[in-house]
DNA sequence: CTGATGACGAGCG
DNA sequence: CCGCTCGCCATCA
């Protein structure tokens, strides 16, 4: 295993619980990289160990693909988790959004906690 | 080595 | 709400 920025993206997302969601921007920020990044590292998901379909964008959606239409299977999965979906196709993030790791998770992963003072923008 | 490519989101009109 | 622009990483041919 190598160290960069997939990495950390990916660790993050293996710690989205199950029945839960994270947001790409949410997974950026606490990676501490842009939201596009956790796109990128998305598509690129090898690891069958990986809950990739538990990330949505920031509006509860499953984000659309290149294809131009978003991967049913995502849905499916987090359907089998008991998440649940509006008429629009979104989750209420209020209700199923993670909340992120607590402080001893960064320190048993060997990691700091990112900084809270720059709320990092977009990228 | 070079280049194409891919599952986002904030800000602005 | 809609439709731009821009940011700039890892992987594969």
């Amino acid at each position: 295993m190598g160290d960069g920025i997939y990495q950390v993206i990916y660790t993050l997302v293996q710690a989205v619980p199950f029945g839960q969601v994270a947001t790409y921007g949410q997974i950026a920020r606490l990676a501490g990289c842009g939201a596009r990044q956790v796109g990128y590292a998305m598509a690129a998901v090898k690891a069958p160990d990986i809950p990739w379909h538990r990330v949505v964008n920031s509006r509860g959606a499953v984000s659309t693909r290149s294809v131009g239409a978003p991967d049913p299977e995502q849905r499916r999965r987090l359907e089998e988790e008991g998440v649940l979906f509006d008429p629009f196709g979104r989750v209420n993030l209020a209700v199923f959004q993670w909340s992120g790791p607590d402080g001893s998770w960064w320190i048993e992963k060997g990691m700091e906690p990112p900084l809270l003072m720059p709320t990092p923008s977009n990228n």
